[in-house]
Order: C-alpha cells, then structure tokens, then sequence
RNA sequence: CGGUCCGUAGCUCAGCUGGUAGAGCACCUGACUCUUAAUCAGGGUGUCGAGGGUUCGAGCCCCUCCGGACCGACCA
C-alpha cells in the first residue's frame, strides 16, 4: 500500500532500504562518521613517488554518482562538496572472511546512485591512471529512496544532461548535485558578499540590521507587500528599501552604516526581477556623490578580481572591465551622445515630443523627471555595456536626492550602468528637512495624477531630519544584478537558490469523498492514483470498466489487497 | 497582462499524413577481480500536463485550463 504512486525504481529503493534493515545494517546512523580527508585533498595531493603518510588510510564520505561493477571488482564515483574522486572495490577486500555479503549484497545489489557512504582505504593510481581509493570498508550513511537525474560526461562533453529549467529551480538540492556549474555561481555569490562585507569593514563602516515589516514603506518607488499585525491590529508592509531606516542613524551619530538587505517589491518577475531580492545600501556621512562614486569603483574592481581573478568579466557576448576609472556622462550627456538630441534646455511639452519621436508611449501621469527618465531608458541605458556612470537625474525622479549644487532642475544622484542594466544608484543625500518635507508633498501630487509608485509622506522620518542629518552620501547597489554580471547568469533565478515560482497544482486526495461510498481507506487510494480524483468521475465509470482496472493496480503495485468483486464495486456506484 | 514556443519512462529526447507508445542513459536478470559515457546477453518499467470536443480510432487536430521558457508591457 504504502508503495502506491510510486515508480518502479523508488519501490525498488525502499525495498533495498528495508533489506539494508533485515541485514542488520542502520540505513541512516546516528554517529559521526570521521573523515581525515576529502576528494579535491587527495587528488592535489596524491604523488606516485612519495605519497603523504596520511593518504595511505583515509576516511571520507560523500554521494555515491556512478557504478562501474565488474564481477568480483567495481569501480565507483564518490561525490564530496569538493569534487569527485573514484573508488575502487574488490569483493576480498570488503569481506575478509568467507562471509561476502557485504560486497555480494550489500554493495552490489542494495547501494544506489544517490546513497551517501562512508569509506576507509588508502589512495593509488590505477592501471589508466586514475588517482582512486582503494576500499577496505564502506558504511551506509544514508540510503537515497529518490532516484537522481544520470548525468554522464566525457572528454568535457556533457551527455543527458538536467537541464530543465523548472525541474531545476522546482528541486534545487538535485540540480546542486547534479549540475557543478550551479554550485560554483552560488559560491561566487558568496564570494562576492564576503568581498564587499571586508571592503566596508575596512573603511570602518558598521553593518546593521533594521527593520523589515515597516508600517510604512519607503525609499524607493515600488509597490508594497502588505501584512497585519494580529497584537497591534495594525498594516504593516514587507520593506521595498531600508534607506530611511538607515539614514535615521546617520541622524544618531553613526558615521558610516550599511545593511545587506533582502527587500520586497510586489510587482512583475521576468528573468531581472524576483520579488524578493538583496540589495546593499550604504551611507557614509560628510560624504558626497563624486567621492561615492570613487568608493563604488574601487569596491566594484575589487569584487571582480576577488571573484574572478581579473578585473575583464566575460558577460555573454561580452567582455566587461571593471577596471578603474569608469566613463561619466551627465544624464543628458548620455541622451545626447546616443541620440543627438540636446534636452538640457527643454520643457515638459518638447519633452512630450522627443519622447514620441524615440519611442516612449507617453501619459498623463509623466511629469517632465519621468519623461527624462524614460528618453534615457529608451536610447541609452541598453547600450551601456562597460560599467559608466550617469550623473545628475531630474529632481522629479529623485525626491530622497540633494538638490545639485551648480544645476537648477537637477539632483546630485547617480547610477552605474553596466551590460544595459543599473547596477547601483546613490546620492549625495538630501537633509533639508524644509526641502525634504517639500519633495514628499511633490511625490503626494504625482500620487493624485495617478503615478500608483509616488512615495508616502513618511512623518518620523521627517522628524529624524529635523534634528539634523549632517551631509551624507548614499548608496544601493543590486547584489543579485551584480552577482548575474560576476558570474555570467542571464537570470535572476541562476543566482538565487529557491526563485520565487508558481506552486504546482496537484489533486488534493480527500478521503471522506471515497468512505461516504462504502470505500474502504486502502481502495479510496487506489481510485484516486488511478487518476479517478473526484466522485463525480467515479460515478461516471461501470463495474465492469473498474474492477480490471482496480484489480490491476493491485498486481502490479504489489499491494497485497483482497481484490474487490463486481457487485461490491457496483454497490460503490450506486450511492 | 499580450505574443511565440514547450510539457511523452527516473533523466535527456524522438514520435511522419490521426491507425497497437519509441531510443540512449538509469533500472531489473545474468556474465565479468583495473573500469571510467565500462563492456556483453536478455527485459520497456508510461494516467503522452489536466479536462472536454471532432473521429470507427487522438501523443498528434480543435477548445478550455494548469505549469514553464523566451520576448514585450509593467517594474528604476
């Protein structure tokens, strides 16, 4: 019964699981299993002439990926968070006495690809010249009932590969098993958030923690996830930005704060966007936006070397140097050096009107800010492909930013664009709390013309800066956009573990459905694995349609059941 | 939200003009004490994503739905 649903090979796996058992032999011990060494140590290691003492009897365990069995010898593959190494079995060497079990039962007919074993022997070369160890025990660590995706290879030509995309994101700990690549951009993620933890901490900036269910959202443009609190019966928002949390304490007197922050946007997935993402955000005070520009190339130079050795990341098709320093354009620099267009001068209508002739569909709602923003979306950002810096926004777009010390209409904010995607943006922050508190009503009118992404006025925010915030640079920088560039990735979702994804929709099997009938528990599961998952296709069917389908899945299950006659599956129908 | 494509065995995929579900690997039975995509001899293990329709007959044609990928919209 307990089998039913499942494939041959997973039968076959649980009744290997329940031999294991008879034999004696705990498929899934309790105790620690001492290991002196792992694969990569051996393999860096091994050395024909002089081979280290300690390689001579190891201990290591990992996933067992291949078997090679050749009579009363094998050849394995043991798999380790490092690598792979082979292991060699001989039937003598396993059993010493007359007792062969252990090699004729247990290892030949019991162990899987996918178990987890434990192995003591010493390292050799084989006749091919395959550094291997030679096995003198195993131990089952843990029985795999699940069988894995065979991947094969030779000579770096991968065969059979798992490669589909949903499997893969659906059953990440499989496509980490299976797929090595995948592990090593995870790492380089990990790499790359190390790199940048020991480049603040270098600067002696302090990270922090703040909160992430906000009463009221800010920083940022983005639409909400909202929640409740049951104790205070009060909404509360998952946070699309902790920037004016952060600047709070600039406020208390910390001079340089940072935060790597999972933030929450509810709004479109595609392959750029995942509605939970990382984001690093940084404040430094007495600073301003050309000297965090300085700080963004050098962090940026560094993590590209400390991550992939060079500061020339191969990205697609291209090949992107993150090598100091990087090229500027003012925002309308840019918009005029890809579009010939000079829009320094323009008002809102002509603005209207070059957006037209580029391309942008224009609304109501656009204020002359997004209308810039747009113009540039539309002919620059794309073929930005070497990390450049854009400077000087609209003072529309940007109600968080210091007006700009020279520019009317302008703010001193910019972003690194890099492979046509922003990587960062940063300002020198803005702390006239008269200014500021002016900004949030320009954002309440953009709100009444319609823009959904218009900030809330945010009161004790307001009051922070009142106290007074000294002048402050400011930066967020993508951790995932980043990562994708660090690790060549066309999505967000090879650089996210668990991507956010549709649930799978399945039959829910409810058993009071089949009983109300006269059904007893153990045939109710049988009529719902048959793919009869609702009463009203039961009722459709005939005894005589029924009872060999019904028989059947008892044979072939293996189930043990007493098989149904015609007139007690007839009763079934009747009621 | 719109367009294009996809969903067949544990995995990768084939399946013609609608006519009894196929291959490789995995798995099972057997052989083999240095193999490495091991090999050799046998064995097909499947609600063809779900539901409905057309038809004598549907993996294939039509409709609806579910899930996914890509492009676009939206989203800094």
């Amino acid at each position: 019964m307990e089998y039913l649903g499942l494939s041959e090979q997973e039968i076959l796996r649980r009744e290997a699981l329940k031999e294991l058992i008879n034999l004696g032999i705990n498929p899934y011990p309790a105790a620690e299993y001492k290991t002196t060494t792992n694969t990569k140590d051996i393999l860096d290691r091994f050395s024909d002439d002089n081979l280290p003492e300690d390689l001579k009897n190891v201990s290591l365990a990992g996933r067992l990926m291949t078997r090679r069995i050749m009579g009363n010898a094998s050849f394995a593959e043991l798999q380790d968070e490092k690598g792979r190494i082979q292991l060699y079995f001989r039937r003598d060497d396993i059993c010493e006495g007359e007792d062969k079990t252990m090699y004729n039962q247990v290892f030949k007919k019991l162990l899987d690809i996918g178990d987890i074993i434990g192995v003591k022997g010493f390292a050799f070369r084989t006749q091919m010249g395959e550094i291997s160890v030679h096995v003198k025990e195993f131990t089952v660590l843990s029985k795999s009932l699940h069988p894995l995706p065979i991947v094969k290879e030779k000579d770096g030509k991968v065969y059979d590969a798992f490669s589909d995309p949903e499997q893969r994101y659906r059953n990440r700990s499989m496509d980490l098993i299976v797929n090595p690549q995948v592990k090593e951009a995870f790492i380089k993620r990990t790499m790359l958030t190390n790199s940048m933890r020991q480049f603040l901490n270098g600067k002696g900036y302090l990270e922090v923690e703040t909160p992430i269910l906000q009463p009221m959202y800010g920083g940022a443009a983005a639409r909400p996830f909202k929640t409740h609190h049951n104790t205070l019966d009060q909404t509360l928002y998952l946070r699309i930005a902790d920037e004016l949390y952060l600047k709070r304490l600039i406020v208390g007197g910390f001079d340089g704060v940072y935060e790597f922050a999972k933030d929450f946007r509810n709004e479109g997935m595609d392959r750029f966007h995942n509605p939970e993402f990382t984001q690093m955000e940084l404040y430094v005070a007495y600073k301003d936006y050309n000297w965090m520009m300085d700080l963004v190339e050098e962090m940026v130079e560094k993590i590209a070397i400390d991550t992939n050795g060079t500061t020339k990341i191969q990205v697609g098709e291209n090949i992107i140097d993150f090598k100091r320093p990087w090229k500027r354009y003012t925002m309308f620099e840019a918009i005029e050096h890809f579009s010939g267009i000079d829009i320094s001068q323009m008002d809102e209508q002509q603005l209207v009107e070059v957006a037209k002739k580029v391309g942008v569909e224009v609304d109501a709602s656009m204020g002359k800010g997004k209308l810039i923003d747009e113009i540039f979306g539309e002919c620059c950002e794309s073929k930005l492909i070497q990390p450049t810096f854009i400077t000087d926004y609209p003072i529309e777009m940007s109600p968080l930013a210091k007006k700009h010390r020279s520019k009317e209409g302008l703010v001193e904010r910019f972003e690194a664009v890099c492979n046509g995607k922003e990587i960062c943006n940063a300002y020198s922050e803005l702390n006239d709390p008269v200014d500021q508190r002016y900004r949030f009503e320009q954002q309440l009118l953009l709100a009444k013309r319609g823009d959904e992404e218009a900030m809330m006025l945010d009161e004790d925010f307001l009051t922070a800066m009142e106290i007074g915030m000294p002048p402050t640079a400011g930066l967020g920088i993508g951790i995932d956009r980043l990562s994708m560039i660090m690790t060549n990735s066309v999505s967000i979702q090879d650089v996210l573990f668990f991507p956010q994804m549709r649930p799978e929709k399945k039959d829910t099997f409810n058993l009071e459905d089949y009983t109300a009938l006269g059904i007893s528990e153990e045939w109710a599961k049988v009529i719902f694995k048959c793919g009869i998952t609702t009463v009203k296709q039961l009722k459709e069917m005939t005894p005589q349609k029924l009872h060999p389908v019904l028989c059947g899945m008892n044979k072939k299950h293996k189930l043990g059941l007493q098989n149904p006659t015609m007139d007690e599956i007839a009763e079934w129908l009747s009621k």
